[in-house]
Order: structure tokens, then C-alpha cells, then sequence
DNA sequence: AATATTTTACGAAGATTTTCGTAGAAAGGC
DNA sequence: GCCTTTCTACGAAAATCTTCGTAAAATATT
């Protein structure tokens, strides 16, 4: 399956956060944060339909659309193009500066020791 | 400074694993995966110039590029774009989305650990 | 000096992504 | 039933990215 690009990446994070929606819906929601015409988000859930990104149902008049994709999975295919595009495919490296910069809690760091204990054990 | 594309990233990484280098040079390196015309290198190369993501000198008849941006600052830049992008933000969710699909040796993931209590030790 | 090679500059074609206008179909209100 | 609103389909313009052909300039070779 194909890297969703930027714009199908936002739809998707609509249609995960809010479960199937209408185009109506989602287009509310991308509106809040920038302009952009009905017709541009009907195009583009179109074409995402046809890549098999979306799925969809016709209720009444209108069409429902759902992602055919997982969040995690879609996250992983990014993360991991980005690894090797950028981090020489090095994951300690990746880690290290997304860690650097961001400002993450103290029990947020926790639950990535968790979780390093955890590969640990599998390792072992 | 705006990210750079795909295969203006692939001749950055030439750039900043060699040091600064010709057009053919560079060519030659990304030849080494895929086929790409000289041409092509030079054009990007060119853009990139414009863009101010490579700087040149004359030297004799050829140009030598060297890269004005940083490696770890372009790093950050694209992280930082997946981050919001495709994680909400959450780095802790990033990473261990990394760190799960990878298969990281004992050393890297101790690494981690060090780097974590670093973290901790700056935030007490 | 004439010829061949290498490099640059330019422009444009091709591919992909993003945007939206227009027309027509479908449904609802009066 | 007729008008208005909402939705879909289509096509194409605009924007960005990638590719390369061609020609001219600079240099090297014989």
C-alpha cells in the first residue's frame, strides 16, 4: 500500500479520531484549522477510495466513509520510511532525538522505560 | 526553512556522509542504488542552491556543493513534522511505535536508557 | 588549432498532488 | 409539483516535484 501523502494523511486522522463520517464532517473539521472548499475534500476522499485508503457506504443520499487502514500501521509505514530516509535506518538514533526534543513528562519517560524492560524480557 | 523533498534528501545524505562534492560525485553515489541522469543531479542540486539548502564554489571548471544545513537539524525538522503530522504530538507514543518495529541490539536499547536518565536528571 | 570530453544553464515534459468550478442527480420544504 | 439545498461526478487548472534533452561554455587531449 501506498505512503498516504499530507493531505490524505489529515483526512485520515479525522476519520480515526471521529469514526466514519460523512464528507460534510470531515470538511467541518479540516476548516477549523485552515480553508478548504467542500469539493477539494470530496475529491481527494474520491481518489483515496479508489487507492483503497478509504471505504465507503451510501446511506440516503449522502456516502459514509471509513479508513481501510489502521492508525499504527499508517504511523509504522511513515516511521519507518523516515528511518531510513533520514536516520540511516538507525531506530537508537531516531529515538534519541525525538526524545531530545520534545518535552516530554516524567511519566511519559516511565512508560518508555516500561517499555524498554519489556523488549528486554522478549529479548532474553 | 522549508523541508526538503525526497531526492533533495538523498543528496544531503550523499553530502553529509562524503563532505562537499561535485555533481558527479554525488551522481555517481545515488547511481550506485537507482538510475539517475547526470543531468537530473545537477537540476536538483541547482534548485537546492536557490533554495539555500546547498551552498557552491567554483573551483576550475566545476562547481563544489557542501550542504548548509545540518544533518541533525533536518533530523529534527522531519520528526518533528511526522510527530504532529501522524502522532498527535505524542512523543512517547512515536517512540515506541520505533522502538516495536525494530529490532534494536541490547546496546542501542541501553543506550536509550542512559539517555533517559539523563532526561530525568535534567528535569529534577 | 582542431577535436573530444566535461560541466553548466535552460527549458520543458511528465508525474503527482492539491485545488476548485460546473453540472447534474437526489432529497427535502413549501 | 416546483424551488432550494445538499451531494456527487467530472474535468481541468494550479502547484510542486522529478526527469532529462539540448546547447553552449570551459577545459582537456591529441
Amino acid at each position: 500500500m501506498k505512503k498516504p501523502t499530507d493531505s490524505e494523511l489529515e483526512i485520515l486522522q479525522v476519520l480515526w479520531d471521529d469514526g466514519e463520517s460523512t464528507v460534510r464532517a470531515v470538511n467541518e473539521k479540516l476548516s477549523e484549522s485552515r480553508h478548504v472548499g467542500y469539493t477539494t475534500t470530496l475529491k481527494l476522499m474520491q481518489i483515496m477510495t479508489e487507492k483503497g485508503l478509504l471505504a465507503r457506504r451510501k446511506e440516503g443520499k449522502t456516502h459514509i466513509y471509513s479508513p481501510t487502514v489502521s492508525k499504527s500501521s499508517t504511523q509504522q509505514q511513515l516511521l519507518s520510511k523516515l528511518l531510513h530516509s533520514a536516520f540511516d535506518g538507525s531506530a537508537s538514533s531516531l529515538v534519541i532525538q525525538a526524545l531530545g526534543n520534545s518535552k516530554s513528562s516524567k511519566k511519559e519517560l516511565d512508560e518508555i522505560r516500561e517499555f524498554l524492560n519489556e523488549l528486554d524480557k522478549k529479548k532474553r
